[in-house]
DNA sequence: CGTTACCCCTGGAGGC
DNA sequence: TGCCTCCAGGGGTAAC
């Protein structure tokens, strides 16, 4: 589900409500989501402060500390979660896998499908964990921009769209943003991505940054069922270009827009305005 | 090494 | 109404 946008407008959600704050207990009704949880997880958290709360790619971490012992709280909302903060004592319903609870509030996720994370992590810089270690730039960073994606692009044979979503290259950019990205910057999803040039991936970055940041300040929200952290709802795709819009006709040149299958996903492109 | 296929899981939409 | 198939915002892993 959620993009980098919908991950940073949950973090900036929660940021006026938790760090400072103590876990007063933590409650999981799964064993597992992506991945196992221990049995112990609610006793490891329970009387810690959260202190800060980062983001890195899609990953939600919040840094925790207690009497000089410490660890982060990984999060990954995978295709379905979501984050919510309830009062207390609120009544879970179906899919809600994980509680944080605090003096004031309890945080909620919610995950249908069941593809988040939930990890801790304890004994070592937060960068040095397996799954974080491994992501690319951030593509809100300054040192993210047209010259470095010509670089890292050299001789990739891969379409540039999934290449745009391989977080090992460059994180936060999901189906729905590549898709987007690359319809603002006319380029075709189809092409190489080492046969495009210096210009066309400066056009692609700013559009990338420009389509992330747009979102975040829209609320975040990409698709109909997303509910940031205090439980308003967003309106991205109602300005999507292309995305979720095969055979309609696009909104510069009245083009069908086509759809077609890259590396499992699908992609939405306008054969006319993209080269 | 780079790239693709498959899998995890549930629910909604559409065809019959 | 029910049943079936397909599809969905992610990403790790195995296989080519």
């Amino acid at each position: 589900m959620p993009e980098l946008p919908e991950v940073e407008v949950s973090r900036l959600g929660l940021l006026p409500h938790l760090p400072g704050n103590r876990i007063a207990g933590a409650v999981f009704r799964t064993p597992r989501l992506r991945h196992d949880i221990p049995a112990d997880m609610p006793a490891r958290l329970a009387g810690l402060h959260v202190d800060a709360i980062h983001r890195r790619g899609k990953y939600l971490l919040f840094d925790c500390e207690s009497a000089g012992d410490g660890g982060w709280l990984i999060v990954h909302l995978g295709m379905s979660g979501s984050l919510r903060l309830v009062a207390n004592g609120t009544p879970a319903q179906k899919h809600d896998h994980v509680d944080l609870v605090f003096a004031d509030t309890t945080l909620r996720l919610r995950d249908p499908r069941r593809f988040g994370t939930v990890l801790w992590h304890e004994g070592g810089s937060i960068e040095s964990h397996p799954l974080i270690a491994v992501l690319g730039i951030e593509p809100l960073s300054p040192q993210f921009d047209g010259d470095w994606l010509y670089l890292a692009t050299r001789k990739r044979s891969t379409p540039i769209k999934p290449l745009l979503m391989d977080s090992h290259l460059v994180v936060g950019i999901g189906n729905i943003y590549a898709s987007e990205a690359l319809f603002r910057a006319g380029i075709s999803p189809m092409r190489a991505a080492g046969r495009i040039g210096r210009l066309r991936y400066r056009k692609l970055a700013g559009e990338i940054r420009a389509t992330l940041q747009e979102s975040i300040a829209a609320g975040g929200s990409s698709v109909r069922d997303y509910v940031h952290s205090d439980g308003g709802a967003g309106s991205f795709q109602v300005t999507c270009f292309v995305y979720g819009r095969e055979g309609q006709p696009c909104r510069i040149c009245q083009t069908p827009i086509r759809a077609s299958r890259q590396a499992g996903r699908t992609t939405f492109h306008c054969p006319h305005c993209q080269r």
